[in-house]
RNA sequence: CGGGAAGUAGCGCAGUCCGGUAGCGUACCUGGUUUGGGACCAGGUGGUCGCAGGUUCGAAUCCUGUCUUCCCGACCA
């Protein structure tokens, strides 16, 4: 029987849904607003970690892990960050549970186990790490320190969904310090370069790379830089960020050097993460009503073979002969499956590794054999062609680069597509309400326009593109004078 | 947290109005026939109806509370 799919059409939010669960990415859990993610989803995950953590180390980074839980008193330490967390974070007050006297069978909070001091799980780690740089810093000679962690962070959303927002979810925060602010502006615009080398050539995302405006920025930042991503369904998702710091937390926990001259100096910041929302990005941008649609460098399974046969004979015949082809796929590096369980006929086969997005499907049988040829599916366009087992591998590996240049130029063509210049404040709430995507209209440079914005369209300024250029104009909303188009867009 | 919807077998649902001891499809198990786009036949297994109370001779069904999920808001990566 098949697993229906709910269309994009029909219901986006649905669809996405459907393709997270269906296609085995993740589960929900009995925790509210927490996911599983499942094995086939984490090996993904599996594979964009293990991409980016060599970049990490690749511009000079190294792994370390701090405690999942902070003091208070020293998360509250950074005032903007503290003040922009607050409002979402778990806390911790005792350590015990003892048997409920008034309940058989059931604990209770021990009332006389309550922390001194009450801990917060983390929702990010600026705190707690900076605390420690404190006592790894003394001399300009220990700088800079350039540290990535893999953690869990705890965020109490009211609302949550699969992947682009959950309660507890997976990450990578890099945290850096600096002797000057020039090298750490240069950083903080590294590991964007970074972020946006890693989704545009290995998620085949592509993204606009720029720069927060002041409503927008990290708690604690003075500048944030990021990535932004365009879904199918013309909403935004911010898909990386690397914020400048200054010299905030250096300040807040008392973090100073000699220099080379002997004068004591704040030391300057930086931070940046990427989340397992980037599966969500991921799901948004490339699938289709029929399924996952995976760029073919991080799927799980590049490559599934289908065996086709009457009989045991034919079975093992081709048991054999993809046998070797399994063994020059895997010599080539291509992560290949070669699916001849029994249980399942082979219409069920295909129609299942199209919902896990499997980028190239072989089939297989006695016909392909007398001709030496397999059938070869490729997933993003769903063309299917007979090619020679002759220099399979290499037509594989070939087809495989063509997949993902063409999955990313396909949703480069849908991204700039909807890039929208507006002038007028008719014009932006139609292209918002009709067509969707970014907008590019003049922004008078103020906060309150920018607030007045959001309540009026629910869009806010994305970023403001690098390298914008100048242009005079009228701010599309008060028509006061603007130096600059801003990016705008309706977003996760 | 406000508004709306839902929770019954692994999954998708009916049954709830009008209380009488749980059903359909699919999946799963066994055997057989099949296998080039989600096979077919036969025979089986599996739930006490999200959870906790209450009303009643009797509760999936009525009442109260609570948890979780989805959609729309406010909040946010």
């Amino acid at each position: 029987m098949a697993k229906e799919l709910t269309t994009r059409a029909q219901d986006y939010s649905q669809w996405y849904n459907d393709l997270v669960i269906k296609g085995e990415l993740a589960d929900y859990s009995a925790v509210r607003g927490c996911m599983v993610i499942k094995p086939y989803g984490y090996a993904l995950w599996e594979n964009m970690r293990d991409v980016l953590d060599k970049m990490f180390k690749d511009t000079g980074h190294q792994n370390a892990y701090f405690p999942l839980f902070v003091p208070k008193s020293l998360f509250e330490a950074e005032e903007k960050n503290a003040e922009g967390f607050a409002k979402e974070c778990a806390v911790v007050t005792h350590y015990r549970l003892i048997a409920d006297p008034n309940n058989k069978g059931k604990l209770m909070v021990d009332p006389e186990a309550k922390l001194e001091e009450e801990l917060i799980v983390r929702p990010t780690s600026e705190a707690i790490i900076w605390n420690t740089y404190k006592t790894w810093i003394q001399s300009y000679r220990d700088l800079p320190i350039l540290v990535n962690q893999w953690a869990n962070v705890v965020r109490w959303e009211m609302r949550t969904r699969l992947f682009l927002r959950t309660a507890e979810f997976l990450w990578q925060e890099g945290h850096t310090a600096h002797a000057t602010a020039v090298e750490a502006i240069a950083e903080t615009k590294q590991m964007l370069n970074v972020y946006a080398d890693f989704v545009e050539n290995w998620m085949a995302v592509p993204v606009l790379k720029g720069v927060k405006t002041a409503n927008e920025r990290f708690a604690g930042a003075e500048d944030t830089y990021c990535i932004e991503a365009l879904m199918q369904d013309g909403k935004a998702l911010q898909a990386g960020t690397s914020h400048f710091l200054g010299q905030n937390f250096a300040k807040a926990f008392d973090v100073k050097f000699s220099d080379q001259n002997n004068k004591q100096e704040y030391v300057w910041a930086t931070s940046w993460g990427v989340s397992t929302r980037l599966i969500g990005g991921l799901v948004m941008t490339h699938s289709d009503d029929e399924g996952l649609v995976l760029p073919p460098r991080i799927a799980p399974i590049q490559v599934v073979i289908v065996p086709i046969y009457k009989g045991e004979e034919q079975k093992q015949v081709l048991d054999e002969k993809v046998g070797e082809m399994v063994k020059s796929f895997k010599a080539a590096g291509i992560r290949v499956k070669y699916d001849n369980s029994d249980h399942a006929r082979p219409g069920w086969k295909f129609a299942e590794y199209e919902l896990k997005g499997v980028p190239i499907r072989i089939a297989i049988g006695a016909r392909d054999l007398e001709n030496k040829q397999v059938e070869l599916a490729r997933r993003d366009t769903k063309e299917k062609s007979a090619v020679a087992m002759e220099g399979l591998t290499q037509t594989v590996e070939n087809l495989l680069v063509e997949i993902q240049t063409n999955l990313f130029e396909r949703a480069k063509k849908y991204r700039d597509e909807h890039i929208t210049k507006v002038e007028t404040w008719e014009e932006f709430m139609q292209v918002l309400d009709t067509k969707g995507g970014f907008i590019s209209a003049h922004w008078d440079g103020t906060a309150e326009t920018e607030d007045k914005i959001k309540e009026l369209a629910k869009a806010t300024i994305r970023c403001i593109p690098l390298d914008n250029p100048l242009e005079n104009g009228k701010c599309v909303l008060t028509g006061n004078a603007s130096t600059q188009r801003v990016l705008f867009a309706r977003a996760y």
